[in-house]
DNA sequence: TACGATACGGAACTATGATTCCGTTTGTCA
DNA sequence: TGACAAACGGAATCATAGTTCCGTATCGTA
């Protein structure tokens, strides 16, 4: 499922092959300095000019948000192929909850964009949460049909925890160990 | 106790009462916008202009670290009281983190520090937040001695698990109730 | 009150970084 | 292969916001 924003009409080979260099190079550049990364650097990293890149994005804004929807699409892969899986609902869903924030750990500026950094970033991936949302649940019924769930625990949650395990990783001194505060947050949807 | 930088000489009767004009003028500035607060609001909110406030801040982090400073020392003031309550001591140190956050919940500015943007405010605060610690630590040690928190909970797990709520409190949609976070990151901390 | 030191205000300066513009180059198609 | 639309590059533009500067005003003291 791709819910990408492609170009209207047909692009030359050369706009479709910048078009993926430039998506590479932004997603490096945007990994590691988060929104704060420049134009012009995502540019340099991807081999074309800054016109060349406006071409494609018209603002940074929206490049970020392609990213982001991207990463997002990714959770929503992960967390269905969950829904086949046999096991223990609990920790199939926490799983999920571990691979998707292993995803994470590696991009800054996806982890600002679960942080609701952004607006325009945070709405332009409605779609997508919306989905994952829809799977989580349907996970988290199982965990709870189970017994393994916290009553009171819920889909809306999710994105909640995972927002302040997202913190953690972004934090500026490496003080805070993430995947210990990931494994905190699945213990509080325990049930007691 | 007051760790603040007070300036070297004297001041006049003006810049004293412009001094704190500046800084609760600040604080509510920085406290609805964050760092992206800009020093011109700043200075028309104290009712001075922006050349005073540069008197005496050098830098708009400067400022910005002596709000946040002023703040945790607030944090300590409450946790120190705890020390001396009769209780569960798992509740006291539960009730100091619900306090400590409540205080934070009304500050942007606040909540960025803590979630760690900004490396010379996390720095220049370094001193208050060794001490918070230190206390922590012994309200902790009460807890684990009665029972009620679990084993391999720390100290530093504590500075993790605000950061994490403070991103919800953050978060653009207001989607999040940090109540709820705080509530699930204190359960996460009990014995199970 | 008069004077020198302090402090004030805010226009001007500067740096940074997003975005635009346009002359040049390249792909596509007849 | 020639023509033209599509795409490119990057210098120039524009906007924002932190910081500096300096002429003026005020405080404290003799």
């Amino acid at each position: 499922m791709d819910t990408s924003t492609e170009p209207k009409h047909a692009l030359r080979a050369d706009a479709r092959r910048n078009r993926e260099k430039i998506i590479e190079g932004a997603r490096k550049v945007f990994a590691i300095k988060g929104a704060s990364a420049q134009m012009e650097d995502v540019a340099r990293v991807s081999g074309v000019g800054v016109g060349t890149v406006y071409r494609h994005f018209p603002t940074k804004e929206a490049l970020m948000t392609e990213l982001v929807r991207r990463t997002f699409a990714s959770f929503i892969d992960i967390a269905r192929a969950a829904l086949d899986r046999e096991g223990e609902p609990f920790d199939i869903f926490a799983d999920v909850l571990r691979s998707n924030l292993e995803l994470v750990a590696g991009d800054a500026a996806v982890q600002q964009a679960i942080m609701g950094a952004g607006a325009e970033v945070w709405e332009g991936t409605e779609p997508e949460r919306r989905q994952m949302g829809e799977i989580s649940s349907q996970l988290i019924e199982r965990a709870h049909a189970a017994g393994t769930m916290r009553r009171d625990a819920g889909a809306e949650d999710i994105p909640m925890l995972m927002c302040g395990v997202c913190a953690s990783m972004g934090h500026t001194a490496k003080m805070f160990d993430w995947h210990r505060h990931l494994e905190l947050a699945i213990d509080s949807l325990r049930v007691r």
